[in-house]
DNA sequence: TAAATAGTGTCTCTAAGACATTATGTG
DNA sequence: CACATAATGTCTTAGAGACACTATTTA
C-alpha cells in the first residue's frame, strides 16, 4: 500500500497557499448583480476580480469567507455556500494558490453595503455585462456560480434569499426569470408557489397603477431545500458543464 | 475596502497543509462498498480512514486524487468528481490540515485492484457495515459521499460507472436498488430505460435458470447528466444534509 | 408441465403547460 | 368607463406508478 495516509508528517512538505473568493450575488433594480474588486498590482494589476483572501491558520473556512464577505460589503448573515475548489498549479503566477469557491446571496433591502456607487475598485457588476476577462481564473469560477444558482433556484427557495424581506408573487416571479433566462406563465407560476406552501400572507400591500399587489414573507420554519419549482431535463450544477461554458484560460 | 485580494503577499503568511481524500466505490456482488486504509501511527493509529494524501506543489487537484487512486487500487481512468473541501482547523491534531474530498468510482469488472482480499490494512468494507468511528471527520465525509452518489444516480448516468461494460437490464435495476435502499417497479425501469435511449444492444446474452438476459452496453457517445431516472421531491446533495446525518465529532 | 426468471402491456391519476377569464385598483 | 395590473380557473396531455400479463429457458 501506500505510505501516503498513514505516514506522511506534513511537515516535510512545501505547502500551497489556500485562498478564498466569493461570488456575491445581490439583485439591483430587479437585475441579478454581482461585486468585483479592481486589482491594484500585479499580478493581473488593473482587472477586476473576486474578492477573497488568504485563509488563516485557525479559521474555519466558512468563517473566512464570512469574513471577506463582510470586508467588503458590511454585511453579515447572509446566505453561504461552498461551491468548488479550484488549484490549477499556474492560476496564480506567484505561487502555488489553491482557492476555495463561496457563493453569497444578498438580500435586495440590505442598506449597509460598504459599496460606495462611486467607487471606482469595488464594485457591482450585472450578470450579463461583465468585463472580461477577469483575474485568475475567475471567469470559470463565476460561470460555474452563476450555473450553480440557476440550478438551485429550481429545486431550492434560494430565491428568497435574494429577495427584501416582503414581496409579492410577481415580484419572486420576476426574480426566476431573471435568473433562469426565461418567460413563466403567470397562472402556472401563481400554482405552484401556493401549493408548496412556503409562502405566508402578510397585511400588507403595495399600490400601483392597477390592482394593488398583496405582498408576502418567507415561511421561515421552512428550510431551504423543500421547495421543487421545477425539474428540468438538463440541469447541469456540475463543475464540468461550467468548463464547458468557460474553458479555462491558461496563463502562461 | 479590504487589501486581502489586491496587496497580499502569499509568502508572507503561514500556508496549511493541503491534502486529497478520496471515496472510492465499487460493487462486490452486488452490494456497494467503500475503500479504507488503516492507520499505522498518530493520529487515530488502528483507526480506518480514506485514502489520501498531500498534494504536490506542480500538481493539479484532480491528478492528485487519481494518483491516490492509483497508488491504492493500480486502477486508472475512472469516474472521478471532486466532492467538497473540508478544512475545520481541529480536523487534524497535528497541524492545520485542508481537504479537498473525491469521489472516484470503479467498475466492477475491473480486476487490477491491487487490494488483496487477505490485506489487513486495505479494505473494502460494505457501506452498511462501516467500521465507526473512521479517523479525522472521513465520517463526515463518506457520509456526504454516499449521499451525493444517491442523489446523483437519479438524473444521470454515474449507476454506468459501478457495472461493467455489458449487464442486463435487471442488473442495473438491481445496482439502483441497492444504492437508493428502495424497491424499484420491474416494468417501469424498463419503461424509463427504454426511453430514455441510453443503452445499446449487444447480440450477447447470459444463461441462468429461467430464461436468458439479454445484455446491454452503455451507449459511449452520452454523456454523463442526460438522463433522468426520476426526480425526488428530496433530493439533497448538500453538504448541510451530510453534515445532520453525521454530526461532526470534534476531537479535542 | 412446473418452476424460474425475463420482459411487455395497460389502466389510472397527478401535475405541468397553455391559455382564458375574472378581480380590483386609478384617472 | 377605459386602462392597468393582479389573481384565479379550466382544459389538455404526458408521464409516473401500480399491477397484470406474456415469453423463454431449464429440470
Amino acid at each position: 500500500m501506500s505510505e501516503t495516509a498513514t505516514t506522511y508528517n506534513p511537515s516535510r512538505y512545501e505547502r500551497p497557499s489556500v485562498t478564498v473568493d466569493v461570488v456575491i450575488f445581490t439583485l439591483r433594480n430587479r437585475e441579478l448583480h454581482l461585486l468585483l474588486v479592481k486589482r491594484s498590482r500585479w499580478p493581473f494589476e488593473g482587472f477586476w476580480a473576486l474578492p477573497g483572501g488568504f485563509i488563516e491558520m485557525h479559521e474555519d473556512l466558512d468563517d473566512a469567507a464570512r469574513r471577506e464577505l463582510e470586508e467588503e460589503t458590511g454585511v453579515r448573515d447572509v446566505y453561504l455556500e461552498q461551491l468548488y475548489t479550484f488549484g490549477e498549479p499556474k492560476r496564480d503566477p506567484r505561487t502555488r494558490v489553491i482557492s476555495i469557491a463561496y457563493m453569497a446571496l444578498i438580500r435586495a433591502d440590505v442598506h449597509q453595503l460598504r459599496v460606495s456607487e462611486e467607487s471606482t475598485d469595488v464594485r457591482w457588476f450585472p450578470v450579463r455585462e461583465l468585463p472580461q476577462p477577469l483575474a485568475f481564473d475567475h471567469d470559470q469560477i463565476t460561470a460555474y456560480a452563476l450555473l450553480r444558482l440557476r440550478s438551485k433556484l429550481e429545486y431550492t427557495t434560494l430565491a428568497f434569499q435574494l429577495l427584501p424581506e416582503v414581496f409579492s408573487i410577481l415580484e419572486l416571479k420576476d426574480t426566476y426569470e431573471q435568473i433562469l433566462g426565461e418567460q413563466l406563465d403567470k397562472g402556472n407560476f401563481y400554482r405552484k408557489i401556493k401549493e408548496a406552501d412556503v409562502l405566508e400572507e402578510t397585511n400588507l400591500t403595495r399600490e400601483g397603477r392597477g390592482r394593488p399587489t398583496r405582498l408576502w414573507r418567507f415561511k421561515p420554519e421552512r428550510g431551504d431545500k423543500q421547495f421543487v419549482f421545477r425539474w428540468r431535463e438538463d440541469r447541469s450544477d456540475d463543475r464540468d458543464s461550467a468548463t464547458l461554458l468557460t474553458p479555462t484560460r491558461k496563463e502562461n
